[in-house]
DNA sequence: TCAACCGTGCTATTAGTGATAGTACACATA
DNA sequence: TATGTGTACTATCACTAATAGCACGGTTGA
């Protein structure tokens, strides 16, 4: 399911996170659908089971996912409430990463159209223009 | 010249290494400008001398600055040579950012036009389209 | 020449935290 | 009741960010 860096300076609770939120925005993993248990995805992992579930409770925190005690985690069908917060903040991260193409001598313009395009081939979306 | 959060989770010297490579990005600092000497930042910024030449290393490591001894750090003209792999790291981070604001059912397009448009009147450049 | 300033390198110490091991408890379900 | 689930807690180890302090060599100007 995952691939781990162990050796990465980013600790393996974020990996997880990450990894666990980039299924879920792709949609690999569905709403309401249950994630593995806390003890088997550390056996499947060969990490110890706090790791998971420290990464699980982040998601939670950010809503990503929801943890009901005695039944399991499940992916949370609609991320409500604070997508203005996140919004915003990937709206600095775009302004900076564009900052950084145009000091590169790139032209993001282009690089986000391939970019589109390659997402709608994957995905079959209908990009907006 | 800078501003800096002790108690976040980010290093000190990863912060500082952010903020200068920033205001090299946007030109506050120019070409062979010379940089605060590692003593002087750290008397102004209260903290150790170690931690801003840990920050200047690491910004000589990534080609932002170069040292000379018994001289000082100035800022390096052109971060030659690598741009390839960094221009490929910013498109990985784009690619993510893009999902994620599909998924949150933002308009990219819209917000990067936005962007542009804001960088393009602080600076002054020209928007390639 | 010499004092002042510069980057650089090193040791040692402290504080924080990621990760582990192990145990225990409460809830849900067959 | 037995099993599987999330949750909580303590203790320990390892790593590292940050500090303090010292030393060395190059540069510059008086």
């Amino acid at each position: 399911m995952f691939e781990l860096d162990l050796r990465s300076r980013s600790p393996v609770y974020e990996q997880l996170v990450e990894k666990i939120k980039d299924l879920i925005i792709n949609n690999v993993l569905q709403p309401d659908e249950q994630l593995p248990a806390v003890r088997v995805l550390a056996g499947e992992l060969t990490i110890n089971p706090n790791t998971i579930q420290k990464a699980y409770r982040e998601l939670e925190h950010r809503g990503y996912i929801y943890s009901v005690p005695g039944k399991g985690s499940f992916v949370k069908p609609a991320v409500a409430g604070d997508h203005d917060a996140r919004l915003r903040a990937l709206e600095n991260e775009l302004s900076r990463i564009i900052s950084e193409m145009l000091y590169l001598g790139a032209y993001p313009a282009d690089i986000i159209t391939r970019i589109q395009t390659q997402l709608f081939k994957d995905k079959g979306g209908q990009p907006h223009d």
